[in-house]
DNA sequence: TATGAATGAGTGTTCATTCAT
DNA sequence: GATGAATGAACACTCATTCAT
C-alpha cells in the first residue's frame, strides 16, 4: 500500500518535473498539455489523473518546488543572527537556486510574480518579501539598521534586486557561471546592505 | 494630406490607448481584439488597418509610450551632473510614470521584460538598464562611487528595485498614492545610492 | 440596414435548418458541430456567431419551429367550437407537422419531451397538454364531455396518443404516409373522443 | 460451482441495481462508467468483467427489468377474460411499476422508446404495444370492440395513453402518488376502453 | 476477482485574422 | 476608411476502455 502510494508519488513528480522543464523552455502559454505528456512519456490524459487542469499543475510547480526555498528563508528568521547577516544569508539562498533549480527559477520569474491572477491564487507569493521586511524591521529595533528608511519600501528595493539578479540569468542579459552567481551576491550585499546600515 | 495623416495617426492613438487601458485591466492574454475594438468604438476589422497583428499592437504600446521615457532617461545621461544625481533623475522619472500613466506602466510591467520571446522582439527593452549601468561606469571612473562593485551587476541592483516599486504598485502590494511615491523614491536612494557611494 | 438584418436573420435560418437535417438523422448527441456547418456549406466556426453553443442550437430548433404550431394550438382555445371539435383540431394539427416538417418532428419527438434537464430550459414544452387540459375542463363544464373523468390524467392520455402516433411515425413502426395520417387521426378521435363523451 | 455462479450473479445484480440508479438520476449519457462503480462501491474496472460495454450495461438493465414486465403482459394474453379486462389488466400492470420499481421505469422513459439506435439494438421495445394490438384485433374479432378501429393506430393510441402516464410522473408534471395511480388507471380505461367500445 | 493507472480518440469552443461589401 | 461575416487552426479536457498487477 505504502509502495503503490509511492509510486504514484513518483508519477505525480515525473510529470511535474516535466512540466518545469517544458514550461521553462516555452513558457507556460506556449506549452501544450501535450508536450508537458510528452516529456514525461506518457499519454496526454494521464496528467489529468495527477492533476485537475492545466492550471493547477503550474501552481503545483510553484508550491512544491518553491516551498522549499521558502521553508530555508523561514529558518534563517529564526536565527539570532544580527540582521545584515539574515538579509545575506536570505539573498544567498534565493541566488543560489540559479545554480541548483534553473528550470525552476526560469518558471517562477516567468510566470509568478508579476500575474495579479496568480497571485490571487497562490497566497505564498509574497512570502520571501515578507521575510525581508521582517528583518530589516527587526534590524532597526536593534540598531543594526538605520531608523530613518521605510522598511516597506526597503523591503521592495531589496528583493526587487535579487529579482532582478534572477531575471537577467534567466534571460541571458547578465553571465551566468558559478563565478557570476557569487559576484552578484556580493555586489548586492555590498550596495543593498551597505545602503541599509548607518553611514 | 497631413490632415489624412493626422486623422490617421488619432485613430490609431485612439485604438493604442484603448489597448492599453484594455491591456491593463486583464492582461494581455486574456485581451481579446474585440475587447480593444469595443473599448474604441469601432469594428475589430478595423484594427487590422492599424496594425499587423495583435502582437503588433502590444509592441506599438511599449514602443510609443515607453520610449518618452527612454528619451527623458537619455538627456539625464547626456548632463554633466554627477553620477548618484544623474541615478537619482533616472529613478525619479521612472517611478514618478506610475502617476502620470499607470496603465502603461500596468502594461509594462506585467507584459514586458520577463519574456524572452518579446524580449528578443524589442531591443529597447534593457535600455534603462543599460543606462544605469554607463552612469555608475562613469561614477566610478569619476570617483563618485565606489570602485569595488561590478557596474553589471550594480546596475542590475538598482534597476532591480526600480522595478520592484513599480511591481508593488501594480499588484496592489505597496501603497501607491502621491506621498508614497515619494516616499519609496526617497528609500530607494538612501539605499542603493549610499550602497553605491564610497562608505 | 434591413437588408443587412435580413442577410443576418437569413443565415441563421439557414444554419438552423441544417441542425434540424443533422439532428433528425443522427440525433442531438451523435451529431457534431462540425455536421451541422457541413450540411449548410459554412466553416463550424461561424455557427457561434450565431448560437451560443450547440445546446443553444437545439433550443432555437425548438422555439423556432415548435412555436409555430403552439400558436396554431393557442388560436385554436380562442375559437367558440364544441370542445370535442377543439380537441379533433389540436390533434389535427399535430399530426400534420408530420406531414409538412418530418424533420422537425423526428427531433422534437426524439429530443424534447422526455429530458428534464431540456424541460427546464424550455418551458413551452408541456403547452400542448395544458391546452388540451384547458379545452377538456371547459368541455366538462358545458356537458360535452363526462364529469366524471379527471381532466389532468385525460389530458395527459390524449396527448399520449398524439404523441405515440408521431413516435410511431418517427420510428417507423407504423405507417406515415398522407392516407395513414388521415387514418390515424380517425382512430384517435373515434377512441379518445367518443371515450370522453357521455356514453 | 453453483455458488460461484451465485455470487457472480449477484455482483452482475448489484452493478445492475447501481446503474439503475444512477441512470434515473442523472440519465444515461450524463453517468459515467465510473458513477456507476462508485454507486455500486467497486472500481470501474470491475464493471468490464460483468459487462462488455457502458451500453451494453444499459441493455442489460432494459432485457433483466422489463421483461419480467413483459412476460406478465404476455400471461394475460393467454387468459381468456374478454379484451377489455385484458386491455385493462395491462394497463395496470405496467401503469403500477412505477410504484415499484421506479428507477427503472424513470430509465425505461428516458432512454428507450425514442432511440432508433436502441429500438434496433433491443427488439423486445415495441412488445406491450404489439400485445396491445392483438387484444384489440381479438377483441374486434370477439365484437367485443367497433369494427371500425384501425387496430394498429389504436394500439399506438392506447400505449401512448399508458406511456405518457408514465413519462409524467417521471418528469414530475403529473401527481404520483399511490392514489394517483389508481386514478390515472381509472381515467385511462374510462376514456380509452369506451373509446374502443361499440357505442 | 478486483484494482486503478494508463491510453488516446473524440469534440465543443475560442479567437486572431481575412476580406467582400 | 469601416464593418462584421466568415474562416479554420488550435487546444484543453473527458471518459470509455484496456490491462498489468
Amino acid at each position: 500500500m505504502v509502495e503503490r502510494t509511492q509510486a504514484v508519488e513518483d508519477k505525480r513528480r515525473q510529470l511535474l518535473d516535466a512540466a518545469v522543464r517544458v514550461f521553462a523552455r516555452k513558457g507556460f502559454h506556449a506549452s501544450r498539455v501535450g508536450d508537458i505528456a510528452e516529456e514525461a512519456g506518457v499519454a496526454h490524459g494521464l496528467l489529468y489523473h495527477y492533476f485537475k487542469s492545466k492550471d493547477q499543475v503550474l501552481e503545483a510547480v510553484f508550491h512544491e518546488n518553491w516551498s522549499v526555498l521558502l521553508a530555508r528563508i523561514a529558518s534563517v528568521e529564526e536565527t539570532d543572527e544580527p540582521a545584515p547577516d539574515q538579509l545575506r544569508h536570505i539573498a544567498t539562498i534565493v541566488l543560489r537556486t540559479w545554480l541548483h533549480l534553473p528550470d525552476v527559477v526560469r518558471v517562477v520569474i516567468r510566470e509568478f510574480g508579476r500575474s495579479p491572477e496568480l497571485a490571487e491564487r497562490i497566497g505564498d507569493l509574497a512570502q520571501p518579501i515578507d521575510a525581508i521586511q521582517r528583518v530589516i524591521e527587526r534590524g532597526i529595533g536593534r540598531g543594526e539598521f538605520r531608523k530613518d528608511v521605510d522598511p516597506v519600501f526597503a523591503a521592495a528595493v531589496v528583493y526587487g534586486s535579487i529579482d532582478e539578479l534572477l531575471t537577467g540569468w534567466v534571460l541571458g542579459r547578465l553571465p551566468a557561471g558559478e563565478d557570476d552567481v557569487a559576484a552578484a551576491e556580493r555586489t548586492l550585499c555590498e550596495v543593498s546592505l551597505l545602503g541599509l546600515q548607518e553611514p
